[in-house]
DNA sequence: TCTGGGGTCCTAGGACCC
DNA sequence: TCTGGGGTCCTAGGACCC
């Protein structure tokens, strides 16, 4: 029988603003979404300030101030390598491990059931935080769904952070405790229906019926009862390419200039292709969407996308940023304040299966080796060391209105010469 | 004033083919 | 009066995840 474990760091990004700032240990801590827009992580502490998981920043601005909670722009640059490092250690306990998200790892531990599991997760998350000074829980089931809950369990009702849920007893105790909601897989509408249906609890799931599930909603639903009733149906998922590329960001303040999102459109489509290449693959075309603010009803809307193809697949930023600027000029009307635009790259296919057409005259060898100098001399020399001029030179001195917003962003400690934590002794 | 970003999978229905 | 059967592919929309 299978045994997965499903490694998840505590509220991660807090933690790793944490780890280079320890008088934020005894203070709530708050991390905002891109653009300061709501909040997407908290401390504990936080938490049981009842600040809510997606409070707009405004709203939670006041109740921030009054408990003295340190508040953070999301950064990527440290959540990413701080990640990279967590994700390095979780995988010396195991061969077999499945990355899931920026702040959570299965591993599959089919061959360690000699050894006590629980000890074995002690010794897992131990290490973790010696080596990263990230906190991490461990559950441990015959199944991801079963090894999710277990993780809960951990997080929330053990002082050991480790909890394995492998024995039948441990799981009838603890399913009739998790509702059904809090189950991965079950989101908000699946719930109410669910609910209605008279299955209010992961017990009350698990005693269903598959293939009235199956029916009643989808073969997702049905193997998300199959695997709380300990047969797994989902393996560990190797790493796979996209098979779509995005990049998009809301607008520091709302814009009107088409000139200002020329320049986004081609940063966000610079972005994606540095994204694509950097997975080995190409495009068979761009999408470039564009809006206003759904939260200005009393402002004129507009919501306008377009699709272009290229003549042959390409991950060369030239043809994306030209297409990218193609579609928001057909896009752009005047006389709207927008919100946020963006690019989706499409029909992706690995850069070496590309079957060019009997009569194609993309020198691909030539193209490819000069994304290949730009992308090298941008990983050597920092971030937009080198880009085209489409994305904008910021001649006034001063960023574009459209940059997004990122006022309370902590040192880039682990990625920055500049940026490295300073210690006074 | 101020409300994130980036993904995946499944299903139903229509177009089209032989 | 009477109008087949079986398949594939594509797209849009809806659900979910972190």
């Amino acid at each position: 029988m299978p045994v997965f474990a499903l490694i998840d760091c505590n509220n991660f990004y807090a933690s790793c603003e944490r780890v280079f700032n320890p008088s934020l240990n005894t203070r709530p801590v708050v991390v905002l979404s891109n653009n300061d827009g709501c909040v997407i992580a908290r401390s504990n502490e936080a938490r049981a300030l009842g600040i809510p998981m997606g409070m707009p920043w405004f709203q939670a601005r006041p109740l921030c101030q009054r408990h003295n909670v340190a508040v953070f722009s999301s950064n990527y640059a440290l959540y990413g390598d701080m990640s990279r490092r967590v994700m390095e250690c979780i995988g010396m306990f195991s061969p077999d491990m499945e990355v899931y998200s920026i702040d959570e790892a299965f591993l599959q531990l089919d061959g360690f059931t000699h050894r006590h599991l629980t000890d074995y997760g002690q010794s897992l998350k131990k290490t973790v935080y010696q080596w990263t000074g990230i906190p991490v829980s461990v559950g441990i089931g015959p199944t991801k769904t079963l090894a999710k809950i277990a993780n809960r369990v951990a997080k929330k009702r053990t002082n050991t952070g480790v909890f394995d849920i492998t024995d039948p007893a441990a799981q009838n105790a603890v399913l009739p405790t998790i509702e059904v909601g809090d189950i991965w897989g079950i989101g908000s509408r699946w719930a109410a229906r669910l609910q209605t249906m008279g299955i209010r609890t992961a017990a009350d799931l698990c005693q269903a019926d598959p293939c009235q599930i199956r029916q009643s909603f989808n073969v997702v639903a049905e193997r998300i009862v199959l695997e709380l009733q300990g047969s797994a149906c989902l393996d560990l998922e190797p790493v796979q390419p996209r098979k779509n590329i995005m990049c998009s960001r809301s607008f520091g303040t709302l814009v009107t200039s088409r000139n200002d999102l020329l320049e986004a459109v081609a940063c966000f489509a610079a972005r994606a292709a540095e994204k694509l290449r950097h997975q080995h693959s190409r495009a068979g075309g761009v999408h470039v969407f564009l809006k206003t603010s759904r939260f200005r009803p009393d402002e004129p809307q507009y919501h306008g996308s377009q699709t272009f193809t290229f003549d042959g697949p390409s991950s060369d930023s030239r043809d994306i940023v030209r297409a990218a600027r193609k579609s928001m000029t057909a896009l752009y009307r005047p006389g709207f304040r927008y919100q946020k635009c963006g690019v989706m790259l499409l029909d992706i296919a690995p850069a070496a299966s590309i079957q060019p057409d009997l009569f194609h005259t993309i020198d691909y060898a030539r193209k490819d080796h000069l994304m290949d100098v730009i992308d090298s001399l941008n990983a050597r020399l920092g971030k937009n060391a080198i880009f085209l001029a489409a994305q904008g030179t910021y001649k006034s001195g001063k960023p574009p209105e459209w940059i997004m917003r990122c006022d309370r962003r902590s040192q880039r400690y682990t990625t920055r010469w500049n940026e490295f934590l300073r210690v006074r002794c």
